[in-house]
DNA sequence: GAAACGTGGTT
DNA sequence: TAACCAAGTTT
């Protein structure tokens, strides 16, 4: 087992004073633990300043508007965390009094929160001794013990909990917690690991035998899919505003609860063939006949897709208000910045120069 | 329990 | 450039 106090002692000598590391507001620390999911402090910090500073307690977060929240989060990735921090403050509110629960087993059953969230704040709020494992500290005791076990593997993860639930003993188990984070992040970082500033070298049999890369052994993963999206981008100069059509996303696919555009998937490189002979455009625009060759091609990213996206713009007199319905959503381009975007459509306004205000 | 879910920095 | 991966959770 590492030497926690030695852990401890370079821990609180070395640690980032993070904002959230300020604070005993289990609410706050809450926040913080959804931001950091998958998120790199770099990335997250900006969006935790305005996410506290536009709501400031879980009341607020509650009494806010799905949309409201959703703005907030435009950008940030894996949106299903914005949703359920919304639905679990709402539960907070109505079934404990507006008070964060105090321990784990009642947190993880908030929306959202699973092992290592609940442990994480009920460790660091409520100093209750309960392991949060974490990809880094996966990495350290991977390393420490070299764990022949895969990253996020059962075993591995058993391992870890019952050696940090030992380091926990003699020590506040949320410094505890956060030190390995904090050692992992900083020293045992993936690639180079500062083994000659590591508190816990001695001991650690991937530094005896030199095998600092070998652990943590890696999962395998999937080969990211192709998609190809055709968009249509509809515009119009209506008496009093200029307006646009936009497209909520629903569940079962990417971006869920935010915007895009009326949209055309094909299975593979899309044809002009293939775009003409889509009935969208005959519900959203007679005798319009699109062509490829004018669209904007903008490629996307993401973990496990690859996206091609097509942009056809058009500017039509007028559009009908009949569009304007469940499924189709006409707006005047003054209002963009109320709506949330992902990343793919904000890229494709600041190419256009429309103002979207969606800039984070 | 594998697969899906975003984005951006690093290698 | 493509692959990796970062304070995971949900289905």
């Amino acid at each position: 087992m590492p030497n926690t106090h030695l852990l401890i002692s370079w821990y609180r000598r070395s640690y980032r004073p993070l904002p959230w590391r300020q604070t005993t507001d289990p609410y706050l620390i809450w926040i913080s633990e959804i931001i950091l999911q998958q998120t790199r402090v770099n990335q997250g910090n900006p969006y935790y300043h305005r996410f506290i500073e536009r709501f400031p307690t879980v009341i607020a977060l509650a009494s806010a508007s799905e949309a409201d929240v959703m703005m907030q989060w435009q950008g940030l990735g894996y949106y299903s965390r914005a949703r359920n921090l919304h639905k679990a403050a709402q539960t907070i509110v109505a079934k404990y009094n507006g008070q964060i629960p105090e321990t784990s087993a009642e947190l993880i059953t908030l929306s959202g929160i699973g092992p290592y969230t609940a442990n994480a704040v009920a460790s660091i709020a409520f100093k209750e001794p309960s392991p949060a494992i974490d990809g880094n500290v996966m990495r350290v005791i991977a390393r420490y013990f070299s764990a022949d076990d895969v990253i996020n593997s059962r075993g591995l993860k058993k391992l870890c909990d019952n050696t940090v639930r030992a380091m926990m003993k003699d020590h506040h188990p949320g410094d505890v917690n956060q030190a390995l984070m904090e050692l992992g992040a900083m020293i045992c970082r993936p690639t180079t690991p500062l083994c000659n500033e590591c508190p816990i070298q001695p001991g650690c049999s991937s530094f005896r035998t030199g095998s600092q890369a070998v652990y943590p052994v890696p999962a395998k993963r999937a080969k990211p899919k192709n998609r190809y999206f055709v968009y249509l981008v509809l515009t119009s100069n209506n008496l009093s505003s200029q307006d646009i059509i936009l497209k909520k996303r629903t569940k079962g696919d990417i971006w869920q609860g935010l915007y895009d555009f009326p949209l055309i998937e094909t299975t593979n490189v899309p044809t002009d063939s293939d775009v003409y002979k889509s009935s969208l455009w005959t519900s959203l625009l007679p005798d319009f006949q699109p062509a490829l060759s004018h669209a904007t091609y903008l490629k996307h990213q993401l973990t496990h897709q690859t996206l091609h996206c097509w942009f056809i713009r058009q500017t039509a007199d007028l559009i009908p208000d009949g569009i304007d319905n469940a499924e189709y959503l006409k707006i005047p381009i003054d209002l963009l910045h109320h709506y949330p975007f992902p990343r793919l459509i904000q890229r494709y306004f600041d190419q256009k120069q429309i103002k979207s205000h969606a800039d984070n």
